[in-house]
Order: C-alpha cells, then sequence, then structure tokens
RNA sequence: GCCCGAGUGGCGGAAUGGUAGACGCAGGGGAUUCAAAAUCCCCCGCCUUCACGGGCGUGUGAGUUCGAGUCUCACCUCGGGCACCA
C-alpha cells in the first residue's frame, strides 16, 4: 500500500491546470516572456516514448520559467503534411486527410495525459487550409520580391511507375516498389533563392552565441564558403571556352586533365552528336541524386576527344573528360584535375593512364607521390618544386593567394567567392502537400493567384469519389476538375500548378504562426514583436542543417514581406538538440536463420539470459538501438503511463541520461523511477502526520538550501540528469533527517517545488498534503541562501607527483603558507620525501595541494 | 566519399584542467515478517594483500601540464547529416 495513486491525482491535477487555464499564453507587457518550444512531431499515429522526452524536456523549461515569474508560451501542432500519408493510402486504402486527422486526434488523446504545460488553444496542423492558405499567401509574397523562382531541376525517375521518387525512395539505385533502375529527369521546378543570403546566414552564425557549436559548425560547412580562382580554358579546337572554378588554383602547373559534369551543357551537346557519349552520360547518372550516391559511386571518365590549352602554357594541351563525380550544382560544374594533390583526382588518373605532376613537397620529407596524393593542411608550409610565379616555401594559403593575385594582374582569371549553399528547390509531384498557389496560362504564363481565391484547397474526391491512391503519381496532375481553372489575370481557361510544397516549407514558419496562430494574415506583428523570438528551442540533431537553415531564411524573407519584425531574423535565440530514447532489440531465427524480432512485453528477462515468455525459447538480446517499429524495440508511452503513471514516465526520461544523448528505455529504470516517487508520496504522508523527529534543522536547512542551488543550476543547464540525482541525494537526507515538523514540512514543500517541473503532478498531491497555498505551478521558484552554501572547513586532497597520497582538512580561509606548512607535516608526505626537499609545492586554494618531489 | 559528434565499473551515467566512478540499476549481506511482497540499513571498478596498504584503471597510441576523463595530434569503433524522409 502505497497510497500513490496515480489513477487518482494525475487526472485530478490535470483538470486543474485547465480550470485555472494556468498554460494559456497571454500578452502581458508586465512580465518578461518567454517562449519555449519542441520541434512539432509528424503524426505518424502513435505517441513514442521519444516525443515523451524531448516534451517533457520543453515542459520542465516551461514551468520552470513560469515558477520564475515569466509569461510563457508553450505551444504544440503537428508538421502534418508528407508522404506517409499518401504511402498509407496507397498501401491499405483510406485517404491521407482522414488518416492525417485520425493520427493527430489519438495523439493529443496520448499527449494530454502526460500533463504538458501546453496552450493547447493555440493548436493547428500545416495540413490546415487556415495554415497553408497563409503559408500560399507568403509564396505570393515571396513571388512579387523575387524570392521564389523557376529554373530547370533533375528528380530521380521511376521509369516503370512513371513516377518522381524522393531520395528516400531510391535504394540502391532503384526504385523501391519498382525496383526498376532509377533515371535523371529534368522538370521545372520552384526555388527559394537562398544563396542570395548565403552570405548573411554565414556571418550571423557567429551571434548564436546559445546554439551548440556543433550546430554552428555544421552549418557552417553546409554554407560553405570558398574563394577560389575562376578562368577560362580555351579549346584547340576553338570551340567555346570552358570555364572553371577551382579553390586550388596554386596547383595549376600539377593539372592533368580538365573534367566535367555529365550535366554540363558541353557534355549535353556532344551526347547530342555521338551515341557513345549519350550512354556513357547515362551511364554515369544512374543510381540516385544523393552527393552521397555520387560520391560512393566507381569513380567513371570518358575522353571527349577534345583539348584544351594550359593558360600559361598554350602549347601544352589537356585533355578533356566527362567524370561522374563532378557536380553540375557547385562552381561551373568544370574543373581541372591535379592528382598529385587530391586523392580523388590521383585515383581517376590512375585508373584512366593520366600524368601525375607534383607542384609541391613537404619540407620534412619530400618524396614522390604514388598511391596516396600529397594534401597537406592549407596552413603547412611546403616546398614548392613547379609554380609560375616564383613561389619557394609556401603556405597553399599563401599560394592561393599569390596566383589569385598573378591571374588577376595577367587579366586570364578572377579570384571569385562562392558558396557550396544552392538555392531551395520547394517543388514536389504530390498530392498530400501545400498547393502552390500558381495558374499556368497559354497567353499569360505563370500567374500567381489572387489571394482573394486563396487557400487554394486540396481537392478530397475526384468524379464524385474519393481519390484513388494505388495509381502511381500525382493525383492532382490528372484531376479532372480541380486543375482545369481561369487564368486570374485574363479569365481564360487554365490550369493550375499541380506541385506542391516541400513539407521544410511548412515547417520553416510554425513557430512564428504560434504567436497568432488564428490571424488572418500570416502573423498579427503585433504578437510576432510580443512572443518572438523563440527563447528556447528544443528537437533533434538530425536537423541541425535543413530545417534550422531553412528557418533561419525563412524568417529574414518574411521580415522583407513585412511578416517578422527585423528583430526576429533569427528566430531561435537558444538551441537544445537531444538525444533519442533507445532499446534493446530481441530477436530470435527461423528455420531459414532469418531473424524474428519480438516485442519487450513477450521477452523475460532471467539472470541467465532473455526468453520467450510464451515458449521458453532462448532469446538474443542486441543492446540499445533506435527504436523502430519493424524491429519492435519500442515501448508505449500509453502502457507506461497505465502502469506507473505519467510522472513516472517523465522522471525515468529525463533521468538516466544527459539530454543531449541517448537514452535506453529499461523495465528496471521505469520501476525505479516508480518506487522512488513513491518513496516522495510516503515521505510526505508520514510528515504530514505533524510529528517532529529531532531538532536537527539547521542540517536539514543546508542541505536543502545545497539542493535548491545544484537543482536550479541543473535545470537552467539543461543538466536534469543531474538535477535528478540531486534530488534523489535530498530525499535520502530528508528521509533520515532527525528535525523538526516544521524544517521537515518545508523541506518536502521545497521537494516538491523543485520536483514540479519533472513531476507535476505529484508535486501538486504533495504541496496540497502539507497544505500550500494554490499549485505549486504558480508558486514562485524557490532561492538558495547563499549563507547556507559555503562550508567552514574543507579537505584538500594532497598529491605527491600528482597521484593522490592523503588528505588534510582545513579551515576554508586558511592562508596557503600554512596550508603548505601542514601538507608537509603529513605522514605520507613526509614518507615520500625521505628527508629531502619538493622540487615543486602547489598549492590550489580551496582545491589541491599537489607536492613535486 | 565528405561534414559533425560520441566512447568512463556488470549497466545508465557523475566529475569549473585539481580526490575518477556522485546518483540510479543490477548484484551481495543484514533487519523486519509465520512466510512473502513492500520497506529500511550496510557493501559493491579491476588485480594483489589476513589486514594496513600497494599496483592498475576513463576506446587505442603519442603529446602539452606540477596535475589530463577533460586540452592537442593520429588512429579505431559507434551514431547523426549529405539538399525529394520527417
Amino acid at each position: 500500500m502505497t497510497g500513490y495513486d496515480t489513477k487518482i491525482i494525475e487526472p485530478k491535477w490535470q483538470a486543474a491546470w485547465a480550470e485555472a487555464a494556468t498554460f494559456e499564453a497571454m500578452r502581458d507587457e508586465a512580465k518578461p516572456k518567454y517562449y519555449v518550444l519542441e520541434m512539432f512531431p509528424y503524426p505518424s499515429g502513435r505517441i513514442h516514448i521519444g516525443h515523451v522526452r524531448n516534451y517533457t524536456m520543453g515542459d520542465v523549461i516551461a514551468r520552470y520559467k513560469l515558477a520564475t515569474g515569466h509569461n510563457v508560451l508553450h505551444p504544440m501542432g503537428f508538421d502534418a503534411f508528407g508522404m506517409p500519408a499518401e504511402n498509407a493510402a496507397m498501401a491499405s486504402g483510406g485517404h491521407p486527410k482522414d488518416w492525417t486527422y485520425g493520427n493527430i486526434d489519438t495523439m493529443v488523446d496520448q499527449m494530454k495525459p502526460l500533463g504538458f504545460g501546453l496552450d493547447w488553444s493555440r493548436m493547428f496542423a500545416t495540413c490546415d487550409p487556415e495554415y497553408y492558405g497563409q503559408q500560399q499567401s507568403m509564396f505570393l509574397d515571396f513571388l512579387e520580391k523575387g524570392l521564389v523562382y523557376r529554373k530547370e531541376a533533375i528528380v530521380n525517375w521511376d521509369p516503370v511507375d512513371m513516377t518522381v521518387l524522393a531520395n528516400e525512395q531510391v535504394i540502391d539505385g532503384k526504385g523501391w516498389r519498382s525496383g526498376a533502375e532509377v533515371e535523371r529527369r529534368e522538370l521545372t521546378q520552384w526555388f527559394f533563392k537562398i544563396s542570395d543570403f548565403s552570405e548573411e546566414l554565414l556571418e550571423a552564425i557567429d551571434g548564436l552565441d546559445q546554439w551548440p557549436a556543433k550546430v554552428k559548425l555544421m552549418q557552417q560547412n553546409w554554407i560553405g564558403k570558398s574563394r577560389g580562382l575562376e578562368f577560362d580554358f580555351d579549346r584547340v579546337d576553338g570551340g567555346d571556352p570552358i570555364k572553371v572554378y577551382t579553390t586550388r588554383p596554386d596547383t595549376l602547373m600539377g593539372a592533368s586533365f580538365v573534367g566535367i559534369s555529365p550535366d554540363h551543357p558541353l557534355a549535353k551537346e556532344l551526347a547530342e552528336k555521338s551515341p557513345a557519349v549519350a550512354a556513357f552520360n547515362s551511364a554515369a547518372t544512374k543510381g540516385g541524386t544523393t552527393e552521397e550516391a555520387l560520391e560512393k559511386a566507381e569513380k567513371l571518365g570518358y575522353y571527349t576527344g577534345i583539348e584544351v590549352r594550359h593558360p600559361l602554357h598554350p602549347d601544352w594541351h589537356l585533355p578533356v573528360w566527362i567524370a561522374n563525380f563532378i557536380l553540375m550544382d557547385y562552381g561551373t560544374g568544370a574543373i581541372f584535375g591535379c592528382p598529385a594533390h587530391d586523392q580523388r583526382d590521383l585515383d581517376f588518373c590512375r585508373k584512366y593512364e593520366l600524368p601525375v605532376i607534383e607542384t609541391f613537397q613537404s619540407l620534412d620529407d619530400p618524396k614522390m607521390v604514388d598511391d596516396v596524393a600529397f594534401v597537406p593542411p592549407k596552413t603547412e608550409k611546403v616546398s614548392w618544386i613547379n609554380h609560375f610565379a616564383g613561389l619557394t616555401v609556401a603556405s597553399g594559403e599563401e599560394a592561393v593567394d599569390a596566383t589569385i593575385a598573378f591571374a588577376e594582374e595577367q587579366g586570364w582569371g578572377k579570384g571569385v567567392v562562392n558558396y557550396r549553399l544552392r538555392d531551395w528547390g520547394l517543388s514536389r509531384q504530390r498530392y498530400w502537400g501545400c498547393p502552390i498557389p500558381v495558374v499556368h496560362c497559354d497567353a499569360c504564363g505563370v500567374v500567381p493567384e489572387k489571394k482573394e481565391n486563396l487557400p487554394v484547397e486540396l481537392p478530397y474526391d475526384e468524379d464524385g469519389k474519393p481519390i484513388d491512391f494505388s495509381v502511381p503519381g500525382n493525383p492532382l496532375d490528372r484531376h479532372p476538375s480541380w486543375r482545369d481553372c481561369v487564368c486570374p489575370s485574363c479569365g481564360k481557361p487554365a490550369k493550375r500548378e499541380t506541385d506542391t510544397m516541400d513539407t521544410f516549407v511548412d515547417s520553416s514558419w510554425y513557430f512564428a504562426r504560434f504567436t497568432a496562430p488564428r490571424a488572418t494574415t500570416p502573423t498579427n506583428m503585433d504578437d510576432a514583436k510580443y512572443w518572438m523570438n523563440v527563447d528556447q528551442y528544443i528537437g533533434g540533431i538530425e536537423h541541425a542543417i535543413l530545417h534550422l537553415l531553412y528557418s533561419r531564411f525563412f524568417a529574414r524573407a518574411m521580415h522583407i514581406c513585412g511578416h517578422l519584425p527585423e528583430s526576429a531574423i533569427e528566430p531561435f535565440d537558444a538551441l537544445f538538440t537531444q538525444g533519442m530514447v533507445t532499446h534493446a532489440i530481441y530477436v530470435t531465427r527461423d528455420e531459414n536463420d532469418r531473424p524474428v524480432y519480438h516485442f519487450p512485453e513477450d521477452v523475460e528477462i532471467h539472470e541467465s539470459g532473455a526468453r520467450l515468455g510464451a515458449t521458453g525459447e532462448d532469446v538474443e538480446v542486441v543492446p540499445s538501438a533506435k527504436m523502430s517499429k519493424s524491429k519492435k524495440n519500442v515501448v508505449d508511452p500509453v502502457a507506461i503511463i497505465d502502469q506507473y503513471g505519467a510522472d513516472t514516465a517523465r522522471w525515468f526520461v529525463l533521468s538516466d541520461s544527459p539530454p543531449e544523448r541517448d537514452v535506453e528505455w529499461t523495465a528496471a529504470g521505469a520501476e525505479a523511477a516508480f518506487k522512488h516517487l513513491s518513496r516522495v508520496y510516503r515521505i510526505s504522508t508520514d510528515i504530514a502526520g505533524g510529528a517532529d523527529a529531532g531538532s536537527e534543522d539547521d542540517a536539514l536547512r543546508q542541505a536543502l538550501h545545497r539542493t535548491i542551488h545544484d537543482v536550479t543550476m541543473g535545470i537552467e543547464s539543461f543538466g536534469f540528469n543531474v538535477a535528478i540525482a540531486k534530488l534523489y541525494g535530498f530525499t535520502n537526507v530528508l528521509a533520515k533527517a532527525k528535525a523538526s515538523h516544521a524544517a521537515r514540512r518545508e523541506a518536502v514543500m521545497t521537494l516538491a517545488q523543485l520536483m514540479a517541473p519533472m513531476t507535476p503532478h505529484l508535486a501538486e498531491e504533495v504541496w496540497a498534503m502539507q497544505g500550500g497555498e494554490g499549485l505549486v505551478a504558480n508558486a514562485p521558484w524557490p532561492k538558495a541562501d547563499e549563507s547556507l552554501l559555503v562550508d567552514d572547513t574543507v579537505t584538500l586532497p594532497i598529491q605527491v607527483n600528482g597521484k593522490r597520497r592523503s588528505e588534510i582538512t582545513v579551515s576554508k580561509d586558511l592562508p596557503k603558507d600554512e596550508v603548505e606548512k601542514l601538507a608537509l607535516e603529513d605522514e605520507a608526505v613526509k614518507k615520500a620525501l625521505a628527508g629531502g626537499q619538493p622540487k615543486k609545492l602547489i598549492v590550489v586554494p580551496g582545491r589541491i595541494v599537489n607536492v613535486v618531489i
């Protein structure tokens, strides 16, 4: 009998918070505002323990900030467009809209019992026409400001299903359903001009001082600013020169070929005339369009028969090759190869028997390049054996500068700054996304839809029946009535754009929409000014680049169009990237030795190993992996809440691992969390009995204030696991405390407050049991009394040559020379010195003493 | 392939360059109980020693430092991202 009945306690306090509208955010100029946001979920069907962890972290911050006197905005919504809804409709019938909204309902029902302090009144899904209509309106604004444009771009094409494939749907270069070899196809698509913001997005990273360094570094590398030389190679046959871009112009004397991308205009021109070139180009472009696929593919080359002149030695002719590892999207789509100082070029030259010419060698270890290219850091000084501007010893950096200056002076090349960042292609040839609000008219061309006609809503039916998703391809493309419309400009019959937007568009401004979710414009400036920026954003590291960079771009574009104040162009003040929840995988083998996976609840763990509960068969345990349905290593939060209550789930996901790292869900860990919470309840019940347990109040108060300090620091620094360890420690102290009833009551009430961000229901219950006023959720956060945090004496370890040999306990402010004297009198030190004198004596006040012999 | 991380007892982890292993789990011992559950108390890195103690120890190898889990370099393993997964 614990008396700790979560099935009664938790709904009771959830009702109390709802009644008091504790978490409904209203503008209040009198308080500092605080906007905390967790990356919103995709409505996959059911909530996942990973969601519990993510939202619990945000909730800890939200409740803590509320208690410290902030006006808190903590909203929740759904990132609801995307492929899984269409896949579900394809696989098992039904409609993406019904599937999505059904999932949202289920997930909201599952999230509410967790007791998150969320403002549910602001909830929306990105597939709500009210949301995506505003997104369409912004698209038209962007179009007007020149932030969106159309150009040709390459997509993965499945020649059997006759559809465009997402990268995820290309497996080993083949379509995931048809198994057909994927081809490339060029389509005219819409792009956001994010590349115009390359420099600004890069420079502003420095100001993101509350972002993890690793995320900033990844974004910097992604934008990829480089300085290099652009110049032409003249063709021996007099054709159009080939423009190349290189970041290592200093190695020009080591050039042995010129390479062009299979997508380069010259490669395409040659392919038209030569079936062999066409065959090569098509072979070289098989197998998916990801950078990874291109980089990992076998390096293939085709000699075009064209030769170009070396810019410094017109009689030196270099062959032009088409090579599959050259990206048309970066630089000019053409390079010169310098095999001595680039491993990829070297592999290519060895394969096709092209010359290898060194331009510099190591200063300490000069040797000829064999199978390993010599690629020192750009800052390392090297010995130049082949440089046109007369360098002898210089670093790569210096040589690049010298080369660019030389080329500009002679007029055959110019230094240019280049970025790796490409424009953001937003067109998707799919149904379940935000329709791009333009119309194609034979007479007027591409015409924006009128704003009064927004939203351009997705059609639900087709010919009076729900759309049939079993037919491959984009249903909008073949929709009989939706597609046909009138031109907003001339009024003649026209056709709607049938592409929808990338779902990254939806998630690039939802944080701004939360500040005024029902506004009839994308945002409301007053609300945006009040609530923005997001003070604390929390989400997975997998979004370190794309989502966060796109959102940074969008905030700037929205500012340009008058939808956000200038102060909000960096929308996320602080970022925290949390780890995943993992779980062991349980596997048995079938008769063909193929793996068969089992749910954790079907497995019994014994000391000797794991067995299937039903059959007793031995189970192989694969330690800790990301939870996935196919591996069945999932834990359903609903079952955990049913068994232990929400507070146990919340406590456990925070307790065992640092938040930025993965945490492994274990049944034993959840059990332990529940036991602890039951214990706190029991201690509270005991104290509520009213008896004194002794008179040692000072010791308890000192421990309490130390805990207030440590837990507060832990929450402020995202050290939730450490904060929880401190709470365990204090609970042990309180349980044993020989103190008065008054001191113990104060201690348990403060303990409840400190636990409230993590276990809000238990905290309210304890608070109420002790006769606390109002809700813990609204009670001001306790303050540590500084005078109780310092000890009068301190124990100093004594090291001899860095190894701990002894310790002395001294007064906190004993002078250094006194400490030295005491240290030298220590038995262990005397023994080590054996009568001699120490070489050095290091005393770090309050820390350590080190005797060097 | 390229970019970015992480690696500490049987396990999850703690540790402003200053006593490595806080706190929790598992394990061992004890109390309570007719018995069990629950609860409470104690022990718990490895090797060595009757004991006191000593040696080793933070993925591997080097380095900086009076002192390194922490800083630097190289390597190994695992994880995230690579622009149409969200």
